[in-house]
DNA sequence: TGCGAATATTCGAAAAAGCGAATATTCTTA
DNA sequence: TAAGAATATTCGCTTTTTCGAATATTCGCA
């Protein structure tokens, strides 16, 4: 059971652990969007789309509407987007550090750094 | 720019996306072990432990310090314990959602379930 | 110095993931 | 009912991941 619940955990970093993924969910982070618009925003072809939606799906990280002709999709549970908070300040905590270890951090605007951390 | 950090956020849920690794992580929830302890406690193949500490020490995510003969782990960061300790909350809530809908539940003694989750 | 313990690395094979092209499905609307 | 839009699925193919076996490295100690 505890492997049970380790190997669940592993699943779902899985499903986050491609960019084209990342990206959706971000996308979805303010509410429920058209596969469509999902799309035209990520700028990948359809059927990749779909693919990579039907991995979220499959992991129950997104739901999905239909309606006539098109399919909505949004995060299905908050706690997710909490832990995705969680993993944002984790990510800016690191990434700061191996900015400056690179040396290419040089005087940038705070706010837009911030912002492109979002 | 936005695609660079969405390749590092997906490439930090790709390090934490297998349950060894996972277990790794969480071994070292109270403190640096080392290597040695690790595997006892996983019960993983030598190689196999070496192989997966050295993605979490690639993606920046554990750090080592040699001691002698052996060579002891620890997190980096925190954070990441408070976010597996999360994924446990939403693991519950959706094992609890699907297993309702198998209608399976039908009075199990909640203390014991509680503890098979921990 | 040389042996043994702890850890890391390399190698080759098997399994899994990712991609685009083609095709299927499901709606809407003419 | 046929065309067309939106989405999903299937199919080969290439790349990546994962594993254990074998080997290398590094250190302490007899």
């Amino acid at each position: 059971m505890q492997n049970l619940l380790r190997e669940y955990k592993a699943s779902i970093f899985h499903a986050l652990a491609h960019p084209t993924r990342v990206a959706i969910v971000e996308a979805l982070r303010d509410g429920e969007i058209s596969a469509r618009v999902i799309q035209e925003r990520l700028g990948v072809e359809q059927a990749n789309l779909s693919q990579h939606l039907a991995i979220l799906r499959s992991r129950q990280i997104v739901a999905n509407r239909k309606e006539g002709n098109q399919v909505f999709y949004s995060l299905r549970n908050k706690a997710l987007v909490k832990v995705l908070d969680m993993m944002r300040r984790y990510f800016q905590a690191h990434l700061a550090e191996e900015v400056q270890m690179l040396g290419e951090i040089e005087a940038e605007d705070p706010a837009r750094r911030k912002e492109r951390l979002d």
